[in-house]
DNA sequence: CATCTCACG
DNA sequence: ACGTACGTGAGATGC
């Protein structure tokens, strides 16, 4: 109730500090040796109490806590920093909850003391004390995100043992489809509550705090109130999962793999930066020598990155044909349209080239550089383990899942991705993962049979289709049974596939007719993955997780048509990232057995390595064992190796 | 902060 | 007649 109205009426100092008045009295019995909430049998039933919080501002209190989380065998987690990002972040305070509606917040920087008899526990002190606690396997971890405290403590030098449970990834295995997995979305989901906002306790906008400023009282009940929030959260969760089946999963692979992850984003990538700098100049001397040639043709200057001004280029001084609209109904000038353009004017083309060069020059080479962590000298990622609905990672701040790779100039910036001196590269990729997901799901004679034999797949595909021999598939035959083998992966329609052909919808109908002929247990397939998704209401990987895709049960066309290219996407692009996940935590465990090699990378379906060269033979086995070990499908699963001096070459 | 565009699998 | 390929993140522009 209290916190109800608290919220309600804003932040309201004078009002927030007669209830922390009103707090401070059950802190000090505390404090005093009476128990407090800790003795009393806590009702889980409740929200969030917000009453059986404490500070912690002395060594015998810190070590009462100790004792107490030694006592339950387990500790729900919160730091509170000074940066999102766990490899910048220095510790402002700890919240450790032991039990379900008991949390001590034990401040170590903060700036604003109560007042100035006030002392708070220095950080070295604290981590020294909370070090054996931390890293004890046998004391059990909960956090939201906890990779986040892991990264974060490994940069102190502790390492984060026992993680029992991880509320977000929790969440995020029952129900991949939500748009938000903080902490305030699931307590409001899973227990009706609202938190406690961030920007409650700093404020926003020009009269922001940062955490450090916020006072002790309340840096406490906001700090605790997480920590027993995820608390609460566990044990709800931890029971949706036992109830679904997913326990054994959820604690030996999606557990797992955050400290999987972890390493991955610690360990992080190397840059050449003179390198980068050296294509920055060239890249900027191309944009202006194609910017020149691009305003002579017009007769005036513009800016090019602008499209709305280049819109009216077009469209208006050159009175290009309008191809297609936008969202909104302006005119489109994406590539499309400019590739198809091309051949009534030659500005067209120059604008696409400048678009290529001002992307790979904005969005890599000049930005890269500006996030070499100092400390490291490397790339750091933060890989998102419920970034995408199939069960995909993402990948930000920098994005590494999207370096260059199919033009020549993009490529050049993959080659000043460079290993640490004496280390080579080495990259692992899944050959057709997918198509390989598909045969084995649908039990297709035809796709089982061309994985068996090792052959091209595309190939196979045109040869079946065209009804020619493989000798006799052209490239234009290839390219098409290509587009045609991810149109099936995506969810085909003719008019996707003739979008992407250049052809008319009735001849894509065609092909699709003509591989569904030879593919006859590929189509149903697809028609059992949307039937069985439309009677259980979601659509699940070979882990278990699960997608509802409640666009199934929609009247409207479209959104109906999107949940059944999801309802048959989802499995096997899911399952796909099931089996990396498997095949990552394994290498993990066996790079940790002596190995100075490191996994740096994951790109949905390659693993990167930075490899000494006396240890590229038996990684190159071990990965690929590994790789294509994860699963056992009906079909081999194939694995692909390369090595160099740079991502480029190992690719 | 929305829009457009484009980098990747 | 109608609108559709699956999954992401980021930079630049302009309100």
């Amino acid at each position: 109730m209290e916190l109800e109205k608290f919220r309600y009426e804003g932040f309201d100092k004078a009002g927030l500090r007669s209830l922390f008045d009103e707090l401070e009295f059950k802190n000090l019995l505390r404090e005093l040796g009476d128990g407090g909430g800790a003795a009393e049998k806590p009702d889980e039933n409740r929200t969030v109490p917000y009453d059986d919080y404490s500070l912690i501002l002395t060594e015998d209190g810190l070590d009462r806590v100790i004792r107490r989380i030694k006592e339950t065998g387990e500790v729900s987690i919160d730091l509170e920093t000074t940066s999102t990002d766990p490899m910048l972040a220095e510790i402002v305070g700890i919240a450790l909850c032991p039990a379900p509606h008991e949390a001590y917040y034990v401040p170590v920087a903060h700036r604003s003391l109560a007042d100035s008899s006030t002392r708070q526990l220095g950080l070295p002190a604290v981590l020294g004390k909370l070090k054996p606690l931390i890293e004890d396997e046998n004391l059990r971890k909960i956090g939201q995100n906890i990779k986040y405290e892991f990264v974060l403590l490994e940069m102190y030098g502790l390492g984060l043992n026992g993680i029992s449970f991880d509320t977000m990834i929790a969440a995020h295995m029952l129900d991949s489809s939500r748009i938000s997995y903080s902490l305030d979305e699931l307590c409001r989901l899973y227990l009706g509550h609202s938190m406690i906002s961030y920007k409650d306790v700093t404020g926003t906008g020009k009269s922001k705090i940062n955490f450090e400023e916020v006072e002790l009282e309340a840096a406490k009940v906001y700090s605790c109130e997480d920590a027993d929030v995820a608390m609460l959260l566990a044990r709800k969760l931890s029971r949706e999962l036992e109830e679904l089946g997913l326990l054994r999963v959820y604690r030996d692979v999606e557990l797992r793999f955050i400290e999987v992850l972890a390493r991955i984003e610690i360990n992080g990538v190397k840059v050449d930066a003179g390198k980068l700098r050296e294509l920055s100049k060239e890249f900027e001397a191309g944009l202006k020598d194609i910017e020149k040639a691009i305003f002579e043709e017009v007769g005036y200057e513009f800016n090019l990155n602008s499209p709305i001004q280049l819109r009216q280029v077009l469209f208006e001084t050159l009175r290009l044909p309008q191809k297609k609209l936008t969202k909104t109904g302006e005119s489109s000038t994406d590539v499309e349209v400019l590739n198809d353009l091309s051949k009534f004017h030659p500005v067209p083309e120059k604008v696409l080239e400048h678009r290529t060069l001002s992307k790979l020059k904005s969005t890599y080479v000049d930005a890269l550089p500006r996030l070499i962590n100092p400390r490291t000298g490397r790339l750091h990622t933060s890989f998102n383990p419920v970034g995408s609905s199939t069960g995909r990672l993402s990948s930000s701040d920098p994005n590494l899942q999207n370096i260059p790779i199919k033009t020549a100039q993009g490529r050049r910036i993959r080659e000043a991705f460079i290993p640490e001196e004496g280390y080579m590269m080495l990259s692992a990729d899944y050959s057709q993962i997918e198509l390989r997901l598909l045969a084995h799901f649908s039990g297709d004679e035809s796709l089982i049979e061309a994985f068996m034999t090792g052959s091209d797949i595309h190939n196979r595909t045109a040869s079946e289709i065209f009804g020619v021999t493989p000798d006799l598939v052209t490239p234009d035959m290839r390219r098409l049974a290509k587009n045609i083998n991810f149109g099936i992966i995506y969810g085909i329609s003719a008019f996707g596939l003739a979008k992407q052909l250049g052809t008319s919808v009735s001849i894509a109908k065609s092909y699709i007719d003509e591989y569904f002929k030879r593919y006859g247990k590929v189509r149903d397939y697809i028609e059992k993955s949307i039937s069985d998704a439309k009677s259980k209401g979601y659509a699940e990987t070979i882990l278990g997780r699960r997608r509802p895709i409640p666009e199934l049960a929609s009247d409207d066309r479209n959104r109906k048509g999107f949940g059944e290219r999801t309802a048959m996407n989802t499995p096997i692009q899911g399952s796909a990232a099931d089996i990396i996940n498997i095949a990552m935590i394994r290498i993990h465990e066996r790079l940790a057995s002596g190995f100075k090699s490191r996994m740096i990378l994951q790109v949905h379906d390659e693993l990167l390595f930075e490899v000494p060269e006396d240890e590229l033979d038996v990684i190159s086995r071990m990965v690929r064992e590994e790789m294509e070990g994860a699963w056992k499908l009906s079909v081999p699963i194939v694995v692909e190796i390369g090595t160099g001096k740079n991502w480029a070459e190992a690719h």
